[in-house]
DNA sequence: CTTGCTGCAAAGGTTTTGCATTGTT
DNA sequence: AACAATGCAAAACCTTTGCAGCAAG
């Protein structure tokens, strides 16, 4: 059902998942970005979105979509996010899997499904204390 | 904490949540755009999105991030979603809270959060029946 | 009247894609 | 030598926004 591909060893691959290999800050594509051109300066986008696209479609990486941009984990394994509605970062939460989760929506859907995605969204840390401040400039930008 | 807004009652306004009231397909502001104009055919895309944006920051309705596009959903109680990885369609999973989950989330957040979104991925019924036929054409477009 | 709302169109941000060239196998 | 992968730039997509006129309160 699901044919094989190549997939070739480049450059830009290898230095691509090394740069995500181990983060734990999900990411967005222009992060990646940034990040790899610092060690290879002519990488395209484009060539970064290619191969961030390929390789969660390989299931070695984690496509987390949800916000205005797509951002990516490294983390493979079944664990849930957090996301801040202010600043937009996504961190983990570390607990460990609700197994309700598991069964209900195996029971639901006659246990055939990929996978779920669980997102809490709320303020961080950091952002719950600047929110308390009196904020000089409106915190719009999405980082 | 939260300022209140007049809110006109208009009839652009009105429609779009008369269109979307009690449709549990969770349509994209495109949508929601192309069944406003049949009734008004000037309305803009422009106003839908203004208008779904103030709609679900009000709390009337529930913006569904996670695809390529955001959806909407006018019901607002506490429920899950599955998304076909395919077609791209939401649909409800109607299965009663799964109580462990809140209680794992407020643990975790120290009570601390928005809410949640638990989304469920795989294949629709509709597009499972075709992925078995030999498919003549890859389907790529997402409705 | 006041000012929020609208239509229109232009701009913005993110992601995808066509094509000639380069690099892996 | 084949052909996947890349760089570059243009295009595609979805969403937001500026502005002048319209309309709800």
């Amino acid at each position: 059902m699901k044919s094989e591909r190549p997939l070739r060893q480049t450059k830009a691959r290898r230095v691509i998942w090394e740069e995500l290999y181990g983060v734990t800050t999900h990411p967005t594509a222009e992060e990646v970005y940034e990040k790899v051109k610092k060690r290879l300066p002519r990488v395209s986008l484009g060539t970064v979105y290619r191969n961030l696209e390929l390789l969660s479609q390989t299931g070695k990486i984690r496509k987390i979509e949800g916000g205005p941009q797509k951002r990516f984990d490294p983390n493979t394994e079944n664990h849930y996010h957090f996301r801040c509605r202010e600043c937009g970062r996504v961190s983990d939460l570390t607990l460990e899997p609700v197994v309700e989760i598991d069964r209900a929506v195996a029971q639901l859907t006659g246990g055939s499904f990929d996978g779920y995605h669980l997102e809490v969204i709320g303020l961080c840390p950091s952002c719950r204390a600047s929110a308390n401040r009196p904020l000089r400039e409106g915190s719009k930008r999405r980082t």
